[in-house]
RNA sequence: GGACGGGUGGGUGAGUGGCUAAAACCAGCAGACUGUAAAUCUGCCGCUCCUUGCGGGCUACGGAGGUUCGAAUCCUCCCCCGUCCA
């Protein structure tokens, strides 16, 4: 079937191995999902992405609403065809544009209402809004309007948060299952996704994160979602909150912990039962000139490498280790050029979805822990 | 030979008596980045001393003198550069 999430291995940790499929296509878990906002994971083209072995990237509900506008891309026959990605897309609701964007909106029980950040115009995005956009785009795995609120915040305002998220997620569930059932069993050969996933909110007070769980688990939606996390609490609190939240999620549905995380991290949540995981990390510190090894941190514009001729990370497989010097990455980051943040990324996607492979190989001999222990070593050491 | 215009910190270039170790930008050095308003943002960027303070000393706006309490800024001469006229 064409819609399925199956566990197929545990570890002593609590960790999941599993596989996750969609219509188009399937990919194993613990994954991680590139972000590609804007249809785009930039610097990388989708036949690199392919090459790198991404099964499933991320698109935003928000910036594709605005632009291209969802309806256009309806009518290009939906977001796989228009970007040509044969592979998984989850697009994601617009709720952390609550956060990202808070000079910019105002929010009430009804929804959202944004000022466009590219040309000021006003926007009212509702949990159906949200729901209805990511219908037309024809996402895989379709999210759920949250609150996404800072951290760390004061509890009323968390419980508010909490509150509305649960309101919303009751009514983008109606919503979804309302137009799936319109659709019926033409619903796959519309596009329609078939995966809504809720998220649970509840900042740093592990009594609300708990009933954040609870209420959006009564709503039961096929998918849980861990989000406001990694939003500038230490990491410990991160995954004090995770751990919280996986105890109470169904263990034969996918969780998804959102947002996350840095590279000796990523096991660390992958030890607490999360199946899947996305980052902006690896693409945007990317073309900030910040290269993540094997060895740690590589800031590849320092000075140290103006005449190093070792590869990026002398351990690494990807295309980019196995032609170009630092110095030479050095040299295009100062000049400018495209190319650097080109290389950059494919560099650090790669990592990271080399660091995925290696947890899920690692689940597999029982050894996770280990695994966590060692990046962990290697990214306190700072670079090498 | 003459007439104008101009020479400012690594570069471009503001500044025309004190608020100027001297704007801004670039380059350089370092740092940040966690469901992307991010190819972005931040700090440093003459030398030096210490009890690290919106601290002290020194050097600095082509060169040398001078005026002034005080000069990158005004005056004199000189040296360069550009444009134009012979």
């Amino acid at each position: 079937m064409s819609f399925a999430f199956e566990v197929t291995q545990t570890d002593p940790t609590g960790a999941r191995r599993g596989k996750f499929s969609t219509p188009h296509g399937a990919f194993e878990t613990p994954a991680f999902m590139p972000v590609g906002t804007a249809a785009t994971v930039k610097g990388l083209t989708q036949d690199a992405l392919e090459q790198l072995g991404a099964r499933i990237i991320l698109a935003n509900t928000y910036h594709l609403y605005l632009r291209p506008g969802h309806e256009l891309i309806r009518k290009l026959g939906g977001l796989h065809k228009f970007m040509s990605w044969p592979g998984a897309i989850l697009t994601d609701s617009g709720g952390f544009q609550v956060f990202s964007l808070s000079d910019l909106r105002k929010i009430t029980d009804e929804g959202v209402r944004f000022r466009s950040h590219l040309d000021g115009s006003e926007h009212l995005l509702t949990p159906e809004k949200a729901a209805e956009i990511q219908l037309a785009l024809g996402s895989d795995i379709a999210m759920v309007l949250d609150e996404c609120i800072e951290t760390p915040a004061p509890r009323d305002i968390a419980e508010a948060a909490v509150r509305r998220t649960s309101l919303w997620a009751k009514r983008a569930r109606e919503y979804f299952l309302q137009k799936s059932q319109e659709a019926g069993s033409a619903a796959t050969a519309a596009g329609l996704p078939q995966w809504q996933f809720a998220i649970v909110q509840g900042a740093t007070f592990a009594d609300l994160r708990r009933q954040s769980a609870r209420q959006l688990l009564d709503i039961d939606f096929p998918g849980n979602a861990i989000g406001g996390l990694a939003v500038g609490e230490p990491h410990a609190m991160t995954c004090e909150m995770t751990a919280v939240v996986t105890e109470l999620l169904p263990k034969d549905r996918p969780r998804y912990l959102m947002g996350v995380g840095r590279p000796e991290q990523i096991a660390d949540y992958v030890a607490l039962g999360i199946d899947m995981m996305d980052c902006v990390l690896p693409t945007r510190a990317a073309r900030h000139a910040c290269i993540y090894t094997s060895e740690g941190r590589v800031l590849i514009k320092n000075a140290r490498y103006a005449e190093d001729q070792r590869p990026l990370d002398p351990a690494c497989a990807c295309g980019v280790c196995k032609r170009y010097t630092r110095a030479y990455l050095r040299h295009l980051f100062h000049a400018g050029e495209i190319t650097a943040a080109i290389l950059a990324t494919h560099h650090n996607v790669h990592f990271y979805l080399d660091i995925m492979r290696q947890i899920r190989e690692a689940i597999g001999f029982g050894n996770l822990a280990k695994f966590s222990s060692a990046m962990h070593a290697r990214y306190s050491a700072g670079p090498a």
